[in-house]
DNA sequence: GTCTATATGTTGATAGAC
DNA sequence: GTCTATCAACATATAGAC
């Protein structure tokens, strides 16, 4: 296949963006087109359908997704990696407070809706809930399932009201509350408490 | 004004299912107009635009939600009040598994756009804060914003991971772990342990 | 591979008879 | 108040020249 433009690549950036701010219904092949700089009729070279450039939206973020978690595991210490990606969420609090969370809103527009895409709604969803069930279960923990389930949907919880509300400091210290859980759960394993430290 | 029919009526709550269940903007006034038997044509002598009747269904949710609510305080006892929510949400896992939450729905597609309404789309985000916020003050608690901010965020939270995989299972556990945590609250207050009961 | 022009269908909204 | 017919705008998608 021969690669002689980045405009597939434009395509799949431009609707990321639009599809993260002003959900997927919302969002027009022309809003893609312009936004990345392509012409309508061209976007159809690239992909037949609009369910198609979708679906290799949640291609992309679930590499980008990827990407990210493999980075807060470089450390090989699971409860510093759920500690990483808190903090990395934390840091884009900004953000959040204005535009939300691209994969709670896909699924949250999507997921009572049967969309023909080789891809689902939610894998960016089960991706993190599959990576933080794994840091739990390394930390040794019988029930990192439910864990889990609980570590996601806290954030995503937070991330609705938040951006909702446009209420970043708030987003803030909800971070910071499940940032505590996290740094408390193994401490009780250890049976120990570290003074001035 | 004269009430000759409750066309307005059913034509707010076939507005209200189809929003909840397939958002805002894939919810077309065909549709509304089919599902409440009033034709096209006629939902503009109620409505002017597709805005005024999302206006009117966010005054109808944040009326049924206040009834809702006062319900749960009939106990007098904020913190039965709370649990009276939280099991009535359990109540409806199965259809909360199917098809979400409505107001958290409808704040996540809306919350980045503005749309000329009377209401605002997370208006009823609001009354639950609010609501809460109150139950938790009544219990002695200073930082009752706070925890209503996690009150709120985490039955959201739990509602749209547990939609998104249907997975009516773990929306069950989730809210029960929030009931357990709940319970606990002014145990500490208390300072003591109900043995065998 | 690229892009203009346009077909084709759907949507929100209106006109006007009854 | 009610409802049919329909408009104008916009959406997805295609045709076909370059």
């Amino acid at each position: 296949m021969p690669r002689t433009s980045d405009k597939r690549e434009r395509l799949i950036e431009a609707a990321n963006n639009l599809i993260h701010r002003q959900g997927f219904h919302k969002t027009t092949l022309a809003d893609i087109a312009t936004e990345s700089d392509v012409p309508l009729g061209n976007v159809y070279y690239y992909f037949k359908t609009k369910e198609e450039i979708c679906d290799a939206v949640i291609e992309e973020r679930k590499k980008e997704l990827t990407t990210t978690l493999d980075d807060c595991c470089q450390s090989a210490n699971p409860k510093k990696a759920l500690l990483k990606l808190l903090n990395t969420t934390m840091e884009a609090s900004n953000e959040i407070a204005e535009t939300g969370c691209p994969h709670g809103r896909l699924c949250n527009e999507l997921s009572n809706e049967i969309i023909g895409l080789t891809n689902s709604a939610d894998d960016c969803l089960k991706v993190l809930l599959e990576w933080s069930r794994d840091q739990f279960k390394a930390m040794g923990y019988r029930n990192a399932k439910d864990m889990s389930f609980e570590f996601v949907s806290r954030i995503q919880g937070i991330i609705l009201v938040g951006n909702s509300l446009h209420d970043e400091k708030q987003i803030k210290a909800q971070l910071k509350s499940l940032i505590n859980w996290v740094e408390s759960l193994d401490s009780k394993n250890k049976e120990r408490r570290v003074a001035l430290n």
